[in-house]
DNA sequence: TGACTTACTAAACACTGTTCAGTATCTTCG
DNA sequence: CGAAGATACTGAACAGTGTTTAGTAAGTCA
């Protein structure tokens, strides 16, 4: 079975490079503005070969989302190497929002656009990559709250409370709403720091 | 002058029979899904038309996000009744948290949504809608702090937390990503009560 | 070599935002 | 009143979109 092989192998070479140059696209331009067209101009095939591929943009979009999950996940790395839960958690933040200030396209893909992820159940690929990352704060919370050093008692509800703060500054930052309450992007990195250095005093005991 | 005063103002009605369609199709179909050839058809006139009263789809969308802001600004009246500051923050949390849960399509036509308020130096409209309500949520930080209620000293680092904290959990339920939580749409309410009660324990001196 | 399968694409369909030439109505002035 | 001019509106087109389909060319197998 070595032809077939073969083929399977070409096949997922072909996958590959159609995500690699989607990624691109989809970076660049955002996921609105990103054509079927353009990805295929990219990698110099005509826009029908990419839905033998691919069900459809979103399909797409959905691989290329799983490879900016993998990208956070991996930023994430060492953390047990520190042994207090709150210098964890304070890591993490500074991690996250570094993250999603450098790499906002991505954070767009993966935490605000719109379209798909509402079919979490058909797609158990994401489902599985964000829920890890979220159980590794549960994780982290736990500690915090078992050891007595946050003002925190139910790990679930803290846990959401963390995300959503940190999530909620880099969503704005995303989508240019802090223009209005005075922040600039260029000045975003320092506040940043000021805003975990804050969030992680007041909700310690 | 009576001829070109009624000009006038059937200009403005025309502008408003656009605005109110167009906030019809723009909050049962999405910012993206929405054409002008809906909107034009759902008011009986042809597409062009529209490009007589408002330059493009953004400027209209403006013009129908306005709308928005003045409905939350609405839902907001009389909180000077509470005199605890620390009252007022919690039920600004409530009313808020309710309006995104209420109103997605609202609450992303505002705060989410990508394309225009990038350009806030040019509509000085908008810009000043949003700036005044965090400009009295600041006022109430103000006075939490000063009467030393809340964990915070900097007042503006502390509104900003306070705001991003309630939109982080608004934002992630609009765009379905409390799913991989394990939280249900239908749960919110209840959830966003918890979180907003537990946020201030948490803040709280 | 002939039959079958696979990989790919050109062209089309139905949609989008936007523009523009042209019409039809309303206003103004002689 | 009637001609000239301004105004309000639209049909049709342009260039773009996601997606489908019929057809071609190449590779595989008997």
């Amino acid at each position: 079975m070595s032809i077939a092989e073969r083929k399977e192998r070409e096949k997922q070479e072909m996958k590959n490079l159609i995500i690699q140059g989607a990624m691109e696209v989809f970076l660049e331009l955002g996921y609105e503005k990103t054509s079927i067209r353009t990805i295929a101009d990219r990698i110099d095939y005509s826009p029908a070969t990419i839905y033998l591929y691919f069900k459809d943009k979103d399909s797409l979009f959905l691989e290329v989302q799983h490879v900016s999950f993998g990208l956070l996940i991996q930023e994430m790395a060492g953390l047990a190497d520190l042994d207090d839960p709150v210098s964890q958690l304070r890591e993490m933040g500074y991690r996250y929002l570094q993250f999603g200030i450098e790499h906002p396209e991505h954070y767009d893909l993966m935490f605000i656009i719109n379209d798909p992820l509402v079919c979490l159940m058909e797609d158990e690929k994401e489902w599985h990559n964000g829920h890890q990352m979220y159980q590794v704060l549960v994780g982290v919370v736990e500690r915090c709250i078992q050891c007595n050093l946050i003002r925190m008692t139910d790990p679930q509800l803290a846990t959401l409370m963390i995300w959503s703060t940190v999530h909620g500054l880099v969503a704005l930052h995303c989508r240019n709403r802090l223009w209005a309450v005075g922040i600039s992007p260029e000045t975003m990195p320092s506040i940043g720091k000021s805003y975990i250095d804050q969030f992680i005093e007041t909700i310690r005991t």
